[in-house]
RNA sequence: UCCUUGAUAGCUCAGCUGGUUAGAGCGAGUGACUGUUAAUCACUAGGUCCCUGGUUCGAGCCCAGGUCAGGGAGCCA
């Protein structure tokens, strides 16, 4: 019997083949079991006649539950009705295990109950597009590199460096001494490209923010490019090629996973056009209102959201209410009730997620007007910004005293660092931060004390200014914003297989 | 740490200004139905209304404190 992979079923029309997976839907009628089958590799619906089988195999598959394990086998048959355009007739079914009830529903669920059964949430559909993307971005991304001559190298995770203060580290006991899990592997990335003139990083990375946002997580994953040689503006070239080479990777492979989440890929198709290039002081000027973008403008915008959300409540709140009036009519059948009422949950959740948004609008608006020359973006800043533009936009020269101590000044103007913030469009707000190192010992010193960092703790680093220092570059790519990203998605906890941030450890 | 929103059946939610025995849909169980796509239909079971204290003739609803969770600020990829 020939073994198959539901993702190449077509190719075996008319043969007979076996499945292995799970049962991931059931329909029974009198005489007729019709089961949705999961292999990992995608769906495919099975139907059991019992006039075609044995009394023995079709009791085997009434008796199946939601996540069974099975390996069936049957004819491959044409059915336009079916997504992969085939269904298999089953002639066997074996089973490798009956499931308990399984707890994940068909409908919907809340955040924590989806969180608590992470190890399960896995297996639905979403989930499976989103990893699988995930999955491309990571295959590009190694691509990308190794094809220009870059070296996968990777720093350590127990560090004694802590690069930007140590108040978000996580504190490990190193056989008695004090570690912290890395933050970055960026100071140790420059030692690497001065061993090998252009590398990469690709680990986990600890921040124990108490952050409690959409952007965060307490483990994510970097990639972190460090390139001899490089100054801010081949760094940008190299940042920008690197992105539009993930987003038309996932758009040409990935459009089965792309529907399946309803991710629309037009917005993504622009990565093709140039990145805005702006200067720290222009788009302080844009966010603040001072600047239009092709006519758009940041205050405008946010106040046209604010009156959009308002009459979308409206609206909903009268559909609501159309709807209820239907159902207490009495007109209805039962399944147009249930249809009915399951559009007022949705209708209900949506208000939720309005007035959500009708708090928090004001005080970005608040945020923008009054910008602090200065001062670092926060992330409402990045939002307002980011959704003047369709493409991802880089934002650099950064005043030096809210940046990180490495960072090269600028040589035409000491105020400013030479850093680059890629901000993501569609409001996703910053995916890559990264600039042009400092080369002058001196300047890096001084930088130390002035952040109060341990300056032994920087003498190897301090070294590579001593032998050989040349000019370089390099950037941080976060791995869940990018696939946050491109899958549009609400929140980075479904970016990472077993996302870890405060008070979630387990599953 | 601060601001803000919430916790009612296995799940998603409703529950009016405080008033008798707390509801719906889904899921589960049983039955019906030979082509279903979240199948449909009928019936059945299923509750410490997050915890502690208070106000009241009476609390799911009001008040105080706590626990947990969502969103945001700060900080960041």
């Amino acid at each position: 019997m020939t073994e198959a992979y539901i993702k190449n079923l077509k190719q075996f029309e008319g043969q007979t083949v076996t499945l292995k997976g799970w049962v991931s839907n059931k329909r029974e009628s009198k005489g007729l079991v019709f089961l949705n089958i999961r292999d990992g590799y995608g769906i495919c619906q099975c139907v059991v006649d019992a006039a075609k089988v044995s009394e023995e195999v079709f009791s085997n598959a009434s008796k199946l539950t939601l996540e069974s394990s099975l390996s069936i086998s049957g004819t491959v048959v044409f059915d336009e009705k079916q997504i992969g355009g085939v269904e298999l007739q089953v002639t066997n079914v074996e089973i490798y295990q009956i499931a308990s009830e399984y707890p994940i529903a068909k409908k919907e669920h809340g955040v924590e109950f989806l969180a608590d059964r992470r190890h399960l949430w896995l297996r639905s559909q979403r989930q499976w597009a989103i990893m699988r993307i995930r999955n491309r971005i990571i295959y590009s991304i190694h691509q990308f590199f190794q094809e220009q001559d870059f070296v996968q190298m990777d720093a350590p995770i127990f560090t004694g460096n802590a690069c930007e203060g140590t108040s978000n580290l996580f504190e490990t006991d190193f056989f008695g001494e004090t570690a912290y899990l890395s933050q970055s592997g960026q100071l140790y990335g420059e030692a690497m490209a001065f061993a090998m003139n252009k590398i990469y990083t690709f680990g986990p990375t600890f921040r124990a923010e108490k952050s409690k946002t959409r952007r965060h997580l307490a483990e994510f994953w970097m990639i972190e490019p460090e390139m001899a040689f490089h100054d801010i503006f081949m760094n940008m070239d190299l940042i920008e090629g690197m992105l539009r080479r993930i987003v038309t990777d996932v758009i040409a492979t990935c459009e089965t996973e792309l529907g399946v989440i309803g991710r629309d890929v037009e917005m993504l198709k622009n990565v093709v056009k140039p990145f805005p290039r702006l200067t720290y002081d222009e788009a302080v000027r844009i966010i603040k209102g001072e600047q239009d973008v092709n006519g758009k403008n940041s205050i405008k915008t946010i106040e046209e959201d604010i009156t959009s959300a308002n009459a979308r409540l409206i609206e909903i709140n009268n559909e609501i209410k159309e709807r209820e009036d239907k159902i207490a009519s009495g007109s209805l059948k039962k399944g147009e009730i249930s249809f009915n009422q399951a559009k007022i949950d949705k209708l209900k959740n949506e208000i939720k997620d309005v007035e959500e948004d009708l708090r928090n609008l004001p005080l970005w608006l608040n945020s923008a007007k009054n910008f602090e020359y200065g001062n670092d973006f926060g992330g409402s800043d990045e939002t307002v910004i980011t959704r003047l533009f369709d493409v991802p936009i880089m934002v650099y020269n950064w005043p030096h005293a809210v940046k990180a101590f490495y960072l090269k000044r600028d040589p035409n103007d000491s105020r400013f660092a030479r850093g680059v913030d890629v901000l993501a469009p569609e409001g996703y707000g910053e995916i890559v931060g990264g600039g042009e190192r400092e080369t002058d010992e001196q300047l890096l010193i001084e930088k130390i004390k002035e952040h109060e960092l341990p300056m032994e703790a920087f003498e190897w680093y301090l070294d590579l200014r001593r032998y050989g220092s040349v000019k370089h570059a390099g950037f941080g790519l976060g791995l869940e914003r990018i696939v946050c990203w491109l899958c549009k998605l609400p929140h980075v906890r479904e970016a990472i297989p077993f996302p870890r941030m405060m008070g979630r450890v387990l599953p």
